[in-house]
DNA sequence: GTCTGCTTATTTGTATGAGTATATGGATCA
DNA sequence: TGATCCATATACTCATACAAATAAGCAGAC
């Protein structure tokens, strides 16, 4: 192959992994440029030795990266035919992994919306099951994350995590995996509410209240008011970000 | 390695492969047999060279399939700790691929439980946004699919097919992608339902005038009755099917 | 001129073997 | 008893060769 030297002063291809596996390394690579709009649906890659030895990794890393990313839906590999960036309705886009990409860099303000509204539908829902079933270790949990969520407060970063340990804590209290399954999703979106409100108001409103009386209808078993709460709490935090969705789901 | 005959007869691992590529085989064969119980959560793989040799692959498709499967949150692999079945929780269940799986056996019996309950949180909500944002184009490809259910009737394979396109097209009315996301996991409900309906009555309940009452309200840009309409839906298929949720989900 | 069917060239898919990196669990020592 | 170190098992990465599949181009028939 000519010059055959592989530079071996960077090593790895150059940028820092993370401690990741080369091929994830690739994949989230690969990933975070399609959610990005770098590769379109529909754009074809270039061939998988051209593609690896631009990168630097062997093709059998280059391949397994691909793999991850056909697991998700993003794209689709034949012989002949190369590797195709699918459509965007085909993306697993509720895959923990993914909604991590998006979020690492400017998520798109639509999909952001979208993730919004379905925690209007699914946490409501999910507060009242909660209410219903959740065992004493939950509701354990639940208060636990609230007091560190109140300690901290959400400008730190165990502050946020708590916030989302809290809703996760609901999500799971309710017994149903499906539900449970959402949590990434749900947990994306509560991230987002606070980075997002911080860049607006000072002083941010604090929501500890709204958590609060979610947890309380939890706690006292009320599940028409632990729905009601939940509703209130994304309300305000809709109002907080000053976002309004097209039109409010499930009013009446 | 001693008798490496590779038994020419029995060439590609015996079993039939459905067309597709070994990876992806591979992948599907330990990913049913994880969702089956067979491997369980915490569970350690015999080495990839055991595990290649046994399933007479190679090495690099056997590890393009774990890929897969890590990737879909069923498996982690490290060196020297092996590669191990993950904790259910960890499972990316509403990913369409896994929810096959799951479906190509028989399914667990609270898992659908969980669909279903699923099911009544989103498509409530989706009927209400789809009467209000639906295109002309989309209100065609509901009432296309309707007339094709109609036609053929559940019986048969095309009138299940048409089916799940209504409530596909419902879900894609509603213009959000983390919505449509869930059509694969409302989908195999909705599959599930006939399947489980048909072992038990005969005749079974015609379902023509629920869907038709839907789409008519979808049609009106009527958000509450569509709402309504699917709700009254999702309580007759229920019925049908004489499994009762713990708790109707929103009722008041 | 259009269609059909074959050929071929390109691209992914599979196989194999060698060597590397890493985490683990046990041995060693304080 | 506890922490530290190290041998070792295991997955990870690489390079290369060959196989399979299929999209596209070409030839021939109608």
């Amino acid at each position: 192959m000519g010059k055959e030297d592989r530079h071996p002063a960077e090593r790895k291809f150059g940028s820092e992994e993370g401690g990741l596996r080369i091929h994830q390394a690739i994949a989230r690579q690969l990933g975070t440029a399609i959610v990005a709009g770098i590769h379109k649906p529909g754009d074809v890659f270039e061939g998988e030795i051209e593609a690896a030895e631009r990168l630097r990794v062997s093709r059998t890393a280059y391949r397994e990266a691909v793999r991850i990313l056909v697991a998700k839906g993003m794209l689709e590999s034949r012989p002949k035919a190369g590797t195709r960036v699918l459509p965007r309705s085909r993306w697993n886009v509720l895959d923990p992994e993914m909604l991590a990409w998006m979020f690492a860099g400017e998520p798109d303000a639509a999909f952001v919306r979208d993730l919004f509204e379905l925690r209007g539908v699914i946490e409501p829902a999910a507060a009242e099951l909660a209410a219903r079933r959740r065992t004493d270790a939950q509701l354990l949990a639940m208060e636990q994350a609230l007091g560190q969520m109140r300690g901290h407060g959400l400008s730190t970063e165990e502050g946020r995590a708590a916030d989302q340990r809290f809703h996760h804590a609901i999500l799971a209290a309710t017994q149903n995996d499906a539900l449970a399954a959402l949590a990434s999703s749900v947990g994306a979106a509560v991230s987002w509410t606070t980075t997002f409100k911080q860049r607006r108001k000072s002083p941010p409103r604090d929501p500890f209240a709204d958590h609060r009386a979610v947890f309380d209808a939890i706690a006292a078993g009320d599940a028409e008011g632990a729905r009601a709460a939940m509703s209130e709490l994304l309300r305000l935090a809709l109002a907080d970000m000053d976002i309004a969705l097209l039109e409010p789901v499930g009013g009446s």
